[in-house]
DNA sequence: TATTATAGTTAGCTTCGGCTAACTTGTCAA
DNA sequence: TTGACAAGTTAGCCGAAGCTAACTATAATA
């Protein structure tokens, strides 16, 4: 069952929507991430079904602790990642994409990596 | 017609093969993925068409131009990237299994970055 | 020469994750 | 009350990229 980047996106988007406003709905997420209303009705549906998200009667979408776990996770990936690559010199614009490709294929152990670095060069700074 | 994650890695695994011996058959692609031969064929197909390829009389597989550049930048990546994640801790293995992703996905402006840091470091160390 | 092994192809299946068209449902306003 | 819009669902298409089964063609060997 093991998650997929497109899953992996939607939860981190229903994630983010959640943090700006109170209830989330399909047409939400579809207005987000540009895709079409039956695109993300069937992806809510997958989402549901393997228990990462709740729908209400109201069509309010809500993540599951599991959901909630690979959304925090994600974006954790994606706000590091993106911050890193600014480091490095790229560009808000392409970091924040990058990251959000890069974010989904990267072991544990590499992003355990790149914060363990991230925390030895803030460190060495100070 | 953009390159595909999939088409990037049979042309680098082309490239790496034509390095180990003198003509590279479907079936050594196939072994070295680990796909199927028809899916080979089919791949081998695609690539000969959009020009990334030719195939000889008897069956051996050559890159051209096009392809060689591909590929080469691929394998460009994969090696940088690997070097890096290992620079951080990252193990062997899991740093080329990772590398063998992001390589994929990562913008050129990215991969400059990464180089430029590359050098600066050292250039520092020495 | 006949058999067998190797390499490649063809046909067709599967999953994933987009899409459009068209339908349903519910709310709100004229 | 009716008409219209907004949200969601259903049905079904498409391309990408794996797969197996089965066929073909070539080469080597008994």
């Amino acid at each position: 069952m093991a998650m997929q980047e497109s899953g992996e996106m939607y939860l981190e988007t229903i994630l983010i929507l959640s943090r700006e406003k109170e209830r989330v709905r399909s047409i939400d997420i579809a207005e987000r991430m540009g895709f079409s209303k039956p695109s993300v009705s069937r992806a809510v549906g997958l989402l549901k079904r393997e228990g990462f998200i709740t729908v209400d009667g109201l069509g309010g979408v809500e993540l599951t602790d599991a959901g909630r776990e690979i959304a925090s996770d994600i974006y954790e990936r994606h706000t590091i990642l993106t911050g890193v690559l600014m480091e490095l010199g790229v560009s808000e614009k392409t970091a924040a994409d990058d990251a959000c490709k890069i974010e989904h294929y990267i072991s544990d152990e590499t992003f355990e990596a790149v914060k363990r670095h991230i925390k030895e060069k803030t460190g060495a700074a100070e």
